[in-house]
DNA sequence: CGCTTGCCTGGAGTGCACTCGAGGTCCGTA
DNA sequence: TACGGACCTCGAGTGCACTCCAGGCAAGCG
């Protein structure tokens, strides 16, 4: 299986509003710079090299560009993509999902409503989760504060 | 079996959880019963008679009482502790980390100290997912914002 | 008395999200 | 020209947390 070369040489643009960026997300990543191998992306975005192969795979990354010999080369916009992709999965969304929305961003702007709906209904998830979270809290604070109790017996 | 249907779990706050004693304590849970069959807890706590089983093999409840013929029947402390393992889970904690805790809990009150480690490191945690989580709410609600220009014009 | 229902056990199967291995290509340096 | 290293593909393997199944027992009912 010879690895056809630059077939496809340019991401199709503006699927995305590019936006990670935007809210001065702290993420030490090389300036001045577009053509990343797949290592200089694994220790980035702290992911293995299988699993963006495995992403790309799936469906999950959009068309990662290729140096004249068949090897990966991750522009930053590839980058901004994982950071959101790693955020989505912070929060528990399925892999299955970001995928459909991958598929959503490569179908073309039409797809803004679908795409903002979806967004919508992954903020009510994590808004519900944090409000677990925030109750499991409640819980863990309750039995910290009986267990304080049991510990180094400061009260003389 | 006379169990009501409505099985949504998330009905009860149950905000009175106990360390290792616990007397009955009124809740919404049908009252005044204290020994349940598997089918009754797994619609009480909305997990599947299997899985209860399963938790049980793995070590991770007590160990529940049988009737004469060797059915379980659960009281409820073990819908307490059920109720503390369901939090746990919503943290993302690991099942053998909760095992790991249920051992403490069996091994007597002199691992008080290392129970209330490990609740105050997984609460550590909990802060953790919740910062993350609210980053990520972060990028959310302005990739919303963005599509929401995408989308029908609602007002202009 | 047999049927149905609920429960029991041990073990196998499932789905997800990776993770790894084998075998091969390409490239820069000695 | 040989070699080490980074990369490639395809496919199999892993770990987790269930989930299900087969085969069987005990109780209530008609």
């Amino acid at each position: 299986m010879t690895v056809t070369e630059t077939d496809t040489e340019t991401a199709d643009e503006a699927a995305e509003p590019d936006v990670c960026a935007a809210r001065g997300l702290p993420r030490p990543r090389p300036e001045g710079q577009d053509r990343y191998t797949i290592s200089e992306v694994a220790s980035i975005c702290g992911l293995s090299a299988h699993t963006l192969r495995w992403y790309e795979r799936i469906g999950l990354m959009p068309h990662v560009d290729r140096s004249h010999t068949g090897q990966r080369r991750f522009s930053n916009r590839d980058l901004d993509w994982l950071d959101l992709v790693a955020k989505l999965r912070l929060t528990g969304m399925p892999v299955a999902d970001m995928v459909r929305y991958a598929e959503l961003v490569r179908a073309g702007d039409h797809t803004c409503p679908e795409r903002h709906e979806l967004l919508v209904e992954t903020r009510e998830d994590v808004l519900r989760r944090v409000a677990e979270l925030q109750e499991t809290l409640a819980v863990l604070n309750y039995k910290i504060d009986i267990y304080a109790a049991y510990k180094v017996p400061e009260t003389a």
